[in-house]
DNA sequence: ATAGGCTACTGGTCTGATGAGTAGATCGTC
DNA sequence: GACGATCTACTCATCAGACCAGTAGCCTAT
């Protein structure tokens, strides 16, 4: 798709004519496969050719076959490991190369954990309204992924399940990009605390206890207090990370609930 | 950065070694690019050695350095002319691989116009609060931009202005993050409805009055009402495209200003 | 039954060659 | 001297073939 990256510009001035597109080989393979991927002829855990196949299939040399894979692999469609029989692995996942966006300029020291929390802040909270008129089906895959975190044992099994909840409701208002963008922030979060502490050993009575809440916000279609509550939820559960920063600005956003 | 991503999980059991990281050399040569990049230390325009000269400088091969080099590419990092003398040109647009994902699921029709600007007026609408408390430099950058759109001639002009005019806004917070997504988005808007017929050809009082009403909101210091007000642009600006499928819950968002 | 090695695949990297494109120098004409 | 066409020396794009390294399943020997 990087030809319509590029292709952008002149919508206003009269000419007719745009620059010849010089198609590359390696664009060509990436498209199709990419395609395949999200229109979901391909799915999840499914395996593709293997290089020396898609040689074949494509006509084109290894070279660019790797550099097409190359590419893929970059945004999250499919996971590449040395030695397996049996092929590429389709992942799907087009948030991880949101999450290696972000990853990267963090890494720079051009984006700070708060930065993230605050994006966060709005972008869930607005899910979260969103899902307060959401179907009812949505509703309750939402509960679902609720009572589910209410019988978890392990840490591991909570985080999980926290993260499932959370994307459940980013889904919930039928707008793919919360959902992308809540997971790959999520995803981004979950390494960037696990390289240092992790922050998210607060008592579980009282994260289940706020996730209620939210349920409740939502089933009782009250969009308002579903994503005030999830911002307060955001920014309690960081609190250690973003510190006392933010502090003066949530308070004025989050009522003292507690 | 995709040894990160995939670095995930565990964080809570007791193991205190973790899985061996096998660091393909391309892997290498994309970090430190990238790394030189979005530290800054290559800026804009400037160029990187020919892939020749890379060979010598990173010890690898030719095929390592261009698969590396793909994938900055698809990243928006660089960009790659077919016998540019001069070397590839370092591009550090962090957004243009956020409206590869973009454009590729609203191609794969996961994804309609409608969502994208849903999202927009979540996110934009919360960067223009964020911008009322902003710096006084930062507005001001804002109002200059407001200002040369005032006296643009051609339609290509006042396009770019009011693109201009956003990113402003989205910078003025200090969280790169609504910048990168403002951007991002954007991009993808202005070649998706360029692709079809544009809808821009408002008259072009309108556009600036609702942009003076913004920019005088955000001097205010008004964040409340500068957020309403984006939104109400954004619904008003693409009524044509999103049309009267998210009209009522607009409706209920914004109030009947005008 | 199972731990260990064997094997037939996989992807990772290298070498070296040829084709295609660009930008600037060179040259010939006016 | 100004100007356009050609030349040249680079660039990236792609190919072909080789070898190393890793994986998973089979297959022995215990």
């Amino acid at each position: 798709m990087d030809d319509k990256t590029r292709a952008k510009g002149d919508p206003g001035s009269g000419t007719v004519f745009h620059k010849t597109v010089k198609r590359r080989a390696y664009e060509d393979v990436v498209d199709q496969i990419e395609r395949a991927i999200l229109r979901r002829e391909l799915k999840k855990e499914e395996r593709l050719p293997s290089e020396r196949d898609l040689i074949v299939q494509f006509g084109v040399s290894r070279a660019t076959i790797r550099e097409a894979l190359r590419v893929l692999q970059s945004r999250g469609l499919i996971e590449v490991r040395h030695g397996d029989p049996g092929g590429p692995i389709v992942r799907a996942d087009p948030g991880a190369s949101v999450t290696s966006v972000v990853s990267s300029l963090f890494h720079a020291e051009r984006l700070s954990l708060a930065d993230v929390i605050q994006f966060r802040m709005v972008v869930e909270s607005a899910a979260a309204g969103f899902a307060a008129s959401a179907s009812k089906e949505a509703v309750s895959a939402i509960r679902e992924a609720y009572h589910r975190m209410e019988t978890t044992a392990t840490l591991e099994e909570q985080f999980q399940c926290d993260v499932l909840f959370h994307r459940r409701i980013a889904e919930a208002g039928g707008n793919p990009l919360f959902a992308l963008v809540v997971d790959a922030l999520h995803q981004f979060n979950s390494i960037a605390t696990w390289q240092s502490r992790r922050p998210l050993d607060k008592a579980r009575s009282d994260t289940l206890a706020v996730h209620r809440l939210i349920l409740d916000a939502i089933e009782a279609g009250d969009a308002e207090r579903a994503a005030e509550l999830s911002r307060y939820h955001l920014a309690k559960s960081y609190e250690p990370i973003v510190g006392p920063i933010d502090r003066k600005r949530l308070e004025r956003i989050v009522p003292t609930w507690k």
